[in-house]
DNA sequence: CTGGATAATACGGTATCCATAATTATGAAT
DNA sequence: ATTCATAATTATGGATACCGTATTATCCAG
């Protein structure tokens, strides 16, 4: 009996949307139907409209006041805008997991990068693209700073709403893997200024990247 | 009659709250009684709750599940953590202000700067703290990034949990002062790389004058 | 086809009710 | 008196039903 932490049912309903919405199974634009989700769900529209509230503040959803609420569409503008502001805070995570880590850490990094190598050798893509966020991930844990991890992922959060994501692009992923072997190099070496200048080197081409597609 | 955006009410609240929680009117780590609250102001639990959500995700307040809500209390580490992304993240606003300054906005900034010198001559301490507000978010404003503004609101919406805020410092006004002018100085000869700086030191200043207190 | 009146719908909010879990109060035993 | 278990109380999280209002869709007249 799991009673440790028990989320409340609007997160959940949170989480659900979240990735639906990501998904682009609600896609941007789309309008949320409380009285319909609410139902296929099976609870009442008390807990589904908090859940809304809160991706609202979240930027996944736009409230039209009288009207409803609809996914919110982001556009090329709000991507070239997005993307300096990750390079900066993952550029300084990087900076700060290279000056903090410890030798356990580097092997974990050096680890989890050993598995994207092998993942893209396979072409295996989703699993690159998963590990490939863990791996940021442990980078902004081995910084240590809980507000810049949330600042990240909130930025992060709107980015996908993106259907586009830049690894899908053809041949990004070998360019993508080349730049992690410079941060790894980086980061084990322990040149933080250099770890910073490859991750904001990193984020900028992703964005080009995926620019590159319309 | 004006229909116009017409505000919803849980978002009225989410202010109304926010309000209260900055002047410390709801202190740090005290409890949120919601049936209180919602009889206080003449409403229903519903849209009360609501609000809550949205302040949750804003790390004003923090829900415990099954028990309530208390209002968010942030410690020296938080602080530690937050300046420098503050810092970061203005620093980059300053830049990119800077690059992208027209000549009104070049006025408007040497304007704002004017009304900063008389209310610092005059010691009218919260007025300086108003306009201080005033002249950051108006480089925020030229800088003209709408993703970046909204992280440094979401960032300093958690600094103003404390009480202390780093120009009520003794001293700190006219360091500050100075520091705004050099700034402003950067801002119109246009030389972003400095402005950035600047502002990056300003706010790092800002951090220690308030750790100075405790 | 257009424009306006009308009906249907859905949102935002209120008022109640309820199960569950947390806190407090109570009381017995050591 | 202190401790511990139990009972009573309270507040949360959620459900249900209801309503005014503002959209949206429908329909009819011109």
């Amino acid at each position: 009996m799991n009673t440790i932490a028990r989320t409340a049912l609007f997160e959940e309903v949170a989480e659900r949307l979240r990735s639906r919405i990501f998904a682009h199974d609600l896609p941007p634009g789309s309008w949320i139907d409380e009285q319909a989700l609410a139902a296929e769900y099976g609870i009442s529209r008390t807990p589904l409209r908090e859940a809304l509230k809160v991706l609202a503040s979240e930027g996944l959803v736009t409230l039209r006041p009288g009207r409803g609420c609809q996914v919110t569409e982001i556009g090329e503008k709000d991507l070239d805008e997005l993307f300096p502001i990750l390079a900066l805070l993952e550029g300084r995570c990087a900076f700060e997991a290279t000056a903090r880590a410890s030798e356990p850490d580097r092997i974990a990094i050096r680890t989890l990068h050993e598995k994207l190598e092998t993942l893209a050798r396979e072409g295996n893509i989703s699993g690159f693209f998963e590990a490939n966020q863990q791996f940021h991930q442990l980078v902004q844990e081995i910084a240590g700073n809980r507000w810049l991890t949330q600042l990240i992922q909130d930025a992060r959060k709107v980015v996908k709403l993106t259907r586009f994501h830049s690894l899908f692009v053809e041949g990004r992923l070998q360019e993508s893997l080349q730049e992690h072997r410079e941060l790894v190099d980086a980061i084990l070496k322990g040149n933080p200024e250099r770890a910073q200048r490859v991750m904001e080197h990193h984020l900028l081409q992703g964005r080009r990247a995926i620019g590159a597609l319309e």
